[in-house]
DNA sequence: GATGAATGAGGTTTCATTCAT
DNA sequence: GATGAATGAAACCTCATTCAT
């Protein structure tokens, strides 16, 4: 175990590829064991780069963890609105975004983690950037609900957030129940399909198939038509 | 100089009322700080107990916290299962969950973030009471789900998990904004309703005006009068 | 090297015994090495005791500082003004304060250098002790220049505080003269004496002659009892 | 992205220029900070420097402070000599070291508090040019006062040394106090002048005239000679 | 049973110095 | 000659846990 794939000591990498490292390291040290768990000595080890050298890029520990997590949002951000582009119709879009951040989810668990557990307490600190990086992330969903809502084909009478924080609160929620119970894997399709389901159309059973009303309702309006013309 | 006139009390209490004293403090300082940064020496100084009395009491930082989490989520089943009694209808069943839920939320906030925080990510450790705690209250939700699809009043094509994931998810997210924003308070009544429509009427505009077809119904009766009248 | 009187671990002392153990060491170290250079393992070490322990009596280096320096403060005031006890004239007065103070300064040198490297830089912290105690002791020797000015045996058109840091600036920079080179260890009784000669009298040369004044007076008293016999 | 035009300056300057730069930047440091907290980072950043850059000319830290307060003493040596050219008369000469000696220690408050603090321990190591430099500055002050004994202006029964030590141990006393009380500036003529009177003529009040004294006993020796030449 | 003094490993961070470029 | 990225030892301090009293 720690395979040390360059020589160890003393290469001059240029300063990208040491950060990269670095943020390699602690976003995998961070979403193993927490912030508080994580000591920045493992990190180093970890980036394959003595102590001290993780001040001269960052300037400590939270300062790292921030880093680290904006990367993420940062690439979450950026795959999301590309799988918005050229997506038309409320349930188009919806499935594109939850889509998405079930892929993200499952793909930086550990990370994950992270943002709820440590970030958010940290929210008094300066977190202009991080912030603005949970809105911007937000806002993606909210801007497609109020334009469902213009294009009338969301109801009005229901306040956007809270129909954001339905569906990813139910995605955070569904994300615990795979990290803490050892249940069985998500179907990521079926749960997709469900929460659209449930959002567009509710819990309440489909009383009389609209179409099958309509149907009849044709039928009907014809044979009254008929009769009228008699 | 310093004359202790009384050797510092060492009362022999019920070993209840230590034990309750102690899981107290440590409520309310775990609470404040979250898990790491609470130290044993200012729970028990919180207590009006020695450092090494809470070790005759709970072997060890972990187990206390086990303990805590276990009383508060034993003070919500009950308080859930009670409110239930006697409310019939999966409408009022659901706001009594999502009602209660809410107000527990907002009196606890600290402990809820304790939760979200460092249980879960616990879960390796010997979690069985925690464990069976937390499906514990997740059941009270799916049952009154399963009752409402044997009722009917909910269709059966949707997992009842992804149902309460939806819900509890939409809570735990709404509490999230307001613990780290500074959100305005929440309106817990429009809150609840809003659920409650979504859940169970979903977002779609009611498919069918309901003018055209009273219009209809209207037409087909005076058709039928005609007729009659013929 | 490093002999353990007690058996080194776990014996429960009581606080003041344990207190005066780190005090003890911590002085010793501190003015061997300076304060920046003293660390808190070789202080622990010295006293026999676990690092963690000099922090369940003082609450950090700094406080073990002002603390080592408040206690050999008041040992030199005490002495200081025990000394001056009975005594009369300004000339055998400031002989007590010299005295005591060149005793003090080298019997404990390396304190000295202490106070003057350490804490006069210290002062904006909290001083309120430290600095009370530095003005108690200085003003031991105001007092006694001001009783001399009301006495007439000092002239009162100097500055008392002019004289006192002629005083102890005189004895503070023979003192570093001797920590500093190699020069012969100090007469004492000799630089005592110097001190009080030029503060007293001055270095202008005794402007007559006592030898002509003499001179002059055997001569009147030979004529004197020349007219006598006559 | 970050293109960098001009690879950083580089500037091959002559040795005596970039000396004197990092010279003029650890100067500054050492004087704010003191030599423990004064880091090496910072002395080549004021220099506009690299780190390592200060190593092609200092051996290390310790090499760095002895050149920069070399520099500060030979600066003081010059000046002082400067001011006694022409100067006759042991007052006069007193006079122009004093005031010399306190322009300089308020010009370079910072440096002579390094001096005290971090000079002085130094002692053991390489201190050969220190060293003498001290004396040197010292011994100027000890040649006007063994002037002062030729020339029958100082008495002869007081040891130079001491003198010495009296005058600039009160001027070092009273710079102090300024240093580290919010005491009021000094006023640097009254103080001169106090020291000069009290070394010269000393505390005791002029008991009797001697000018009176000598004018009697002028008018006794010439009573005497008449009586004689009867 | 209760105490709290004592432990000591481990945490983050700093910084003089080196050396590949 | 100059650079500055990299080092890694060492600093102060915290705190869960133990155990003599």
């Amino acid at each position: 175990m720690g395979i040390e794939t360059t020589p160890p000591s003393r290469t001059r990498q240029p300063k990208a590829v040491r950060e990269s490292d670095i943020l390699a390291a602690a976003y995998r040290i961070f979403s193993e064991k927490g912030y508080e768990k994580a000591a920045m000595s493992e990190i180093a080890k970890g980036a394959g780069v003595a102590e001290g050298t993780i001040y001269k890029h960052f300037s400590n520990k939270q300062d790292l963890l921030a880093r680290v997590i904006a990367g993420f949002y940062k690439k979450l951000i950026d795959n999301t609105e590309n799988s918005l582009i050229g997506t038309k119709g409320i349930e188009n879009q919806l499935r594109a975004v939850i889509a998405r951040h079930i892929h993200t989810f499952f793909e930086d668990i550990g990370l994950c983690r992270l943002l709820l557990q440590e970030v958010r307490p940290l929210n008094n600190y300066p977190h202009s950037e991080m912030h603005q990086l949970t809105r911007r992330y937000s806002e993606i969903l909210l801007r497609v609900i109020q334009e469902g809502i213009t294009t009338k084909e969301i109801r009005d009478d229901i306040s956007p957030k809270t129909i954001r924080d339905m569906i990813f609160g139910c995605l955070e929620h569904a994300g615990w129940n795979v990290l803490t119970t050892n249940a069985p894997p998500i179907d990521r399709d079926k749960l997709t399909n469900e929460i659209i389901t449930i959002t567009l159309n509710g819990l309440a059973p489909p009383a009389t198939e609209p179409a099958d009303f309509d149907r009849n309702l044709q039928r009907l309006e014809q044979l009254v038509n008929r009769l009228e013309n008699n």
